[in-house]
RNA sequence: GGUGAGGUGGCUGAGUGGUCGAAAGCAGCGCUUUGCUAAAGCGCCGUAGCCCAAAAGGCUACCGAGGGUUCGAAUCCCUCCCUCACCGCCA
């Protein structure tokens, strides 16, 4: 959510950074100042009024004590109590609809970030590693199920479309993934395991942004007051939400391996093959709360902590950074993390693992997170998220990327204690 | 699922219809004094919004959330959320 104030004193700023998303969201800025102009106006009538109430309800009270008559007074407030009413409805309806409004804004690119109107604009910031040199590669598709890595037909019989079941050493190789992730970023990266709940409460979604714009794309529960998480980003951001932190516990770094559940409605066709985009999927998250002028500083060691993982698995990928027409609604800047599919696509692919971005305030004013400051003041922190990484892309990756000409394939050697085997056959 | 007890400021904790934004204590900040690894005294000390060009100042709201009763609600009523205890059920 934006800072009504920064609307307020500086539109033209607000609207030309939202131009830069090429949505045309600029345009409801009016709107914004329009309804706010209109609640402050009714919201000072009903304090005046409110104000007035009060001084005469006092009046009745010392006139009771001193056992005056007050009926006069009485029906004078009686009267005022009828305005206030109509008079905090308007305020009330008023509120509620600059509020929609605000929700509904996405947030204001950082202006580091390359202008651009689609993903052809982003820009690759750097590239680790090389493409394996495979002769015939195999996709994970027929890999997976050549291995008995996974079972899509047992999927789609228990689920559905788009589930995976992963069976036998492809069920024990997402395990280990998870566990290697999950010890590299505690132990080396000094990220704080959660393992929280699956299902959240509306108000946690509507602080990270998922709600409510974003309602059809995800599973509601209970007439929709609760959700399956799209991500843990939604939980481990909202551990401290209406909280105010101290500056010196400032930042807080969590990290999480949670399943995933997302509708993808409207996503048909794209991308679809296999377990490459899925109603639900594992993930291992990293959420940071920051203080706001390190975010930045942050976001980049958060991008390196995701990247680490590939790293050490030895895979091949690059990061790139997007550009204002490709961002997310709550995103200031992003890096994507995409590793090399050698299988995917004709000749191979880049897929997404990871989105790596700095919300500043925007979730934080949602969910009213704050620190005490140096100077004993309330701030709103900031915070970032990324995911270190997904995991169905990183094991499609994995597969294809260490197939070998027998079928078999081999697992890199930092995996190899999680895995207990050094090759699936 | 049932029964009961609760949710008050950073913390503890008073307050059951009228000058209560809320006693008191603790913590914190400032000053004074005495001095030495601290004590005492005094003062300040919640959050948000609105008015104001701004400062000063003023006003309003907030005692879990939302409604209601009333001239007036932390206080009475209703609904919901949460916490704790016990019972039931259950992996």
């Amino acid at each position: 959510m934006l800072d009504i104030r920064l609307i307020r004193e500086k539109p033209e700023f607000v609207r030309a950074r939202l131009a830069t998303r090429g949505g045309g969201e600029e345009t409801k800025i009016d709107d914004v100042l329009r309804i706010d102009a209109e609640r402050r106006k009714s919201e000072t009538e009903l304090q005046r009024l409110q104000s007035e109430r009060n001084r005469l309800s006092k009046e009745i009270g010392g006139r009771r004590s001193r056992k005056e008559p007050s009926e006069e007074l009485e029906a004078q407030v009686r009267e005022i109590g009828e305005q206030i009413a109509g008079s905090t409805a308007r305020a009330n309806a008023f509120d509620q609809e600059q509020r929609n409004l605000l929700l509904n804004i996405s947030n204001l690119p950082h202006e580091s970030v390359p202008v651009g109107k689609d993903a052809t604009a982003n820009r690759v910031v750097r590239t680790w590693g090389e493409k394996p040199q495979l002769t015939a590669p195999v996709d994970h598709v027929a890999l997976g199920t050549k291995l008995n890595l996974f079972n899509l037909e047992w999927a789609a019989k228990l689920s559905g479309s788009g589930f995976i079941c992963f069976t036998g050493a492809g069920a024990k190789l997402e395990r280990a993934l998870i566990n290697f992730m999950i010890d590299l970023h505690t132990t080396e990266h000094g990220y704080f395991q959660v393992s929280p709940p699956f299902v959240v409460r509306r108000d946690c979604m509507i602080g990270t942004s998922q709600l409510p714009k974003f309602e059809s794309d995800m599973y509601g529960l209970e007439d929709n007051q609760l959700f399956l998480a799209p991500t843990a980003e939604v939980q481990l951001t909202n551990l401290h939400r209406e909280e105010i932190l101290n500056i010196g516990d400032l930042p807080e770094k969590f990290t999480a391996y949670t399943p995933c559940f997302r509708r993808e409605a409207g996503a048909a066709g794209r991308d679809t093959r296999g377990i490459i985009r899925v109603h639900q999927f594992d993930k291992i998250e990293l959420v940071k709360v920051v203080a706001p002028d390190k975010s930045y500083e942050e976001l980049e060691s958060l991008t390196a902590n995701a990247e680490r993982v590939l790293q050490l698995l030895g895979l091949h990928y690059r990061v790139v950074e997007l550009c204002t027409g490709d961002l997310g609604f709550g995103s200031a800047k992003t890096y994507d993390i995409e590793v090399w599919s050698p299988g995917s696509g004709d000749g191979g692919a880049f897929l997404e693992v990871s989105s790596c971005s700095n919300f500043e305030d925007f979730q934080a004013r949602r969910m009213q997170l704050r620190f005490k400051d140096r100077d004993g003041k309330n701030r709103l922190c900031h915070t970032l998220n990324g995911s270190g990484v997904a995991l169905p892309r990183l094991f499609a990756a994995l597969i294809e990327s260490y197939q070998q000409p027998d079928g078999s394939v081999r697992i890199p050697e930092k995996l190899q204690p999680h895995f207990g085997a050094d090759k699936i056959e």
